[in-house]
DNA sequence: TGTACATCAGTGAACGCGCGTTCACTGATGTAC
DNA sequence: TGTACATCAGTGAACGCGCGTTCACTGATGTAC
């Protein structure tokens, strides 16, 4: 192999993915902004002055967070809209993707909702910037699509931030499911979700009317 | 007056004012599940003591918080939706309200974007239901347009949805450009927010096409 | 109108506790020769 | 391969501080007669 680590980066390579997991799991029932840093070296099971080898502080933390959890929502989103099929197949596929997300990385999610808005500046800010990526490159497949003939790019650009909120507004609405399982929640939101980009569907079938 | 307070009763809710104006400042650069006790009251001017008198706890605050600002709200959404006119003056006129709001309380909007989805579950619980109210207001107001012919009261619910979800979104896009005012951000912002209710309502137009 | 008692919003002292950060340290891992 | 030195992830004690909550209190306001 010509990249193996040595013991020692490998071993802090593995204490700073704890420290992810150990605060992922703690911000389920709190925000960022709460997050204690002996809360988080407690649960990994590492002294508190241990955290300042791996971040400078919490928000630094946060951040790293971001990129974990859009890192993994990356490859989703691809996969999403560029899926093969008529419009009404690209929709119950593109929701099912969601929910499958959604259901492989729940903790992840959740951050992402809770700290779009949230209460540390640094952390919205790297949210904000991986959500712009996400629509140019929702925006590039869009682009490749014939239906966008005659599209400006402001236009195209619009409809990606469309797709994309729609995509984390269904994304929370099935994490509400997770949470408080009644029966048939889930499906409700499937076909809510369904319906919603069906609209959407329509409207960029007829923008150019 | 039929229905003057006491004067213990005036000086009990002017205190519990200052206390929910101290909040919203204060949470203008934290979350609820980080707000202290001694915190607020701090900035009230009161003993920390004092804060049971009126809440319970933090979260007990962060409830009536919301009643405060989705109170205000509500003829909001209510002008929105109602308005006079065609399709393009009608959206011109929504986004120009949602712009204004958010002017006037900045606080309110941003407190209401942050929680929907932040740590505290009896505040998230709050603004759910509260938004869900919106959305049958909106969807009563939806099924008065005789647009709305055929259609079925799931659809008009997702349209709702869809609008109530929409104004959020912007409404928070604006908020931004009050904390950075780059130059013609704002107008990019309204631009963008026009785009797409229009597209939003091309889709309506054509749903059951 | 005046008096005697009840109510209750706000006080201030006290408590035990966990916080973030500093510092000098240890000992396993890495490196130069 | 062996030795001597450097690096640095994780330690553990210590610090000053602000936290939420309890309790008995005060004194202005309200009420009954």
């Amino acid at each position: 192999m010509s990249h193996t680590l040595g013991v020692r980066q490998a071993q802090k390579q593995k204490t700073r993915q704890a420290f992810l997991d150990a605060a992922l799991a703690l911000l389920e029932e709190q925000s960022l902004s709460s997050l204690g840093l002996r809360e988080v070296t407690r649960a990994v099971g590492v002294a508190p002055t241990a955290f300042y080898r791996h971040f400078r502080s919490t928000a630094d933390l946060g951040v790293a967070l971001v990129d974990e959890a859009l890192g993994s929502l990356h490859p989703m989103v691809r996969t999403t809209v560029s899926t093969a099929g008529d419009s009404e197949e690209r929709i119950t596929r593109a929701v099912e993707l969601i929910a499958r997300h959604v259901d492989a990385y729940p903790a992840h999610v959740r951050f992402i909702a809770r700290e779009r808005h949230g209460g540390v500046q640094p952390v919205r800010e790297a949210i904000r910037a991986q959500l712009a990526r996400f629509a140019e490159e929702v925006k590039a497949e869009l682009a490749k699509d014939p239906q966008a003939e005659g599209w400006n790019d402001e236009d195209l650009l619009m409809l990606a931030h469309l797709y994309v909120d729609q995509m984390l507004i269904t994304a929370s609405l099935f994490l509400e499911t997770l949470d408080s399982p009644e029966d048939g929640e889930r499906e409700r939101v499937a076909q809510l979700a369904t319906r919603q980009l069906r609209l959407i569907t329509i409207g960029r079938r007829h923008w150019l009317d």
